[in-house]
DNA sequence: GCAAATGTAG
DNA sequence: CTACATTTGC
């Protein structure tokens, strides 16, 4: 089974990338971020066309979050309130969060805050968004060993996955805070299937649209597959397809895509 | 010799259209208006591939005027108070004027203001802006008896000029007042070109871009060349060029021709 | 309906 | 640098 996670920066406007790219990979599900758009505008029928069921939770402007499978999912459920009805309905502002069961495996998939700089209000919404986070997870696991979360993560969790080394403590997506966070998270039982297979620095998902990130490689490597114990032992592959960054008006991430 | 007017909405926006309309249709002098560009931003360098020298008077955002010639202007001047300095420089904030002599004819370009809604302060400035033209013509005219004055005058002279018979004395572009400041211009010794050729209603220059009005023919023929007596004697042929109005993200105005 | 500016977010 | 919303102008 192949899961890739691809942050689209606004499904209407990257269409024709996230279409084509499918019709050359034809995973079995694809977790999109970054929709940008409301339920009722959503594209559904681009991927219909290409036998692909869609399953949505969006909103204006900003974050959502949908999955594109070629086979139904069951299960499917968006949002942390959804799992956790007492959590504050604050946590379900922003659109972040949508999950299915395919082959009894979950797929979760998250749009992580991004928190903008260290220190201010959305740095501590992002740091209490990865405890709710944490608790979401302790609630599904109970229902499903097998979970695939993977996404955007806007962190870093390590030095060789950022081009730049300087400053690093300060900066957001590799503060310590953050780190800490999300290592809270995966300590629940969650492997990083990348580092199964690629040791070396200077593998990257995103890279900034400004100063020439992309041609310079100055990227961050942030979109991440997490799995379980067996679905980690199970992995065979997880990679980075730079391809769609090279195009005309591309998403400024990669898709990055596991297979196990 | 043929000079042609066209209301561009944007000259960075439409270059392709632009550069490929004078590569068609090369004309000796191509009058554009509502460049929206200020002068450092001007794309000089497609026109003067094209062998084309530019002359410009632009402004950020809004109006805008340039001249683009075969051959070199001589006597190229901007704005109405670079004719009459003792004029009051507030009828030079909005760049809407640019001359020049070619072959001992001046061709005179304006972007005449809309004037939004009759009665309004913007319809006062539009007469007012018709006074001064006026006062602007006279000086012109003791150095230079053949003029061709062209551009978009967001004035329809005669009923037969819109599609729109209804409540046209009410209507922005169409009142007793603005055709008879406009009268008052051409009555220095200016006649209208295209009417020298064509006598029938439903020939139009603009198109609203709303309710598909050029689909439905709902235009307006607001873009004009007057001539001086000489020149109107002379002139061979005054036509409206359609295609530009039906490519992709076209302007809303259709380019004038004539030839003299 | 379009184009441009401004502001926000990333 | 890019995407979206909003405002202004036509």
């Amino acid at each position: 089974m192949k899961i890739a996670t691809w942050n689209v920066n606004s499904i209407r406007t990257r269409l024709e990338h996230v279409a084509d790219w499918l019709e050359q990979n034809p995973v079995d599900v694809l977790c999109v971020q970054e929709t940008k758009v409301v339920d009722k505008d959503f594209p559904h029928s681009k991927f219909e066309a290409l036998s692909y069921h869609t399953y949505i939770y969006g909103q204006k402007s900003y974050n959502g979050v949908a999955l594109l499978s070629k086979k139904p999912l069951e299960q499917v459920s968006t949002g942390f309130t959804s799992i956790l009805p007492e959590l504050d309905p604050i946590w379900d502002e922003q659109k972040r969060v949508i999950t299915g069961v395919i082959d009894s495996c979950r797929i979760l998939n998250l749009y992580v805050p991004n928190g903008s700089e260290v220190g201010c209000d959305k740095y501590e919404f992002k740091l209490g968004w990865l405890t709710v986070l944490r608790k979401y997870l302790q609630a599904l696991l109970l229902e499903n060993p097998n979970i695939c979360m993977c996404g955007d993560f806007n962190i870093a969790l390590e030095d060789r996955d950022i081009h730049e080394k300087a400053d690093i403590k300060n900066h957001i997506m590799s503060s310590d805070a953050e780190r800490q966070a999300l290592k809270n998270v995966l300590e629940l039982g969650f492997a990083d299937a990348f580092r199964k297979f690629t040791n070396e620095a200077g593998h990257y998902s995103w890279w900034d649209y400004r100063a020439m990130a992309f041609r310079r490689n100055m990227g961050w490597r942030i979109d991440h597959h997490y799995l379980t114990t067996e679905l980690y032992e199970r992995a065979v592959s997880c990679v980075i397809d730079k391809a769609p960054r090279k195009l005309e008006k591309p998403s400024d991430h990669a898709p990055v895509i596991v297979e196990f």
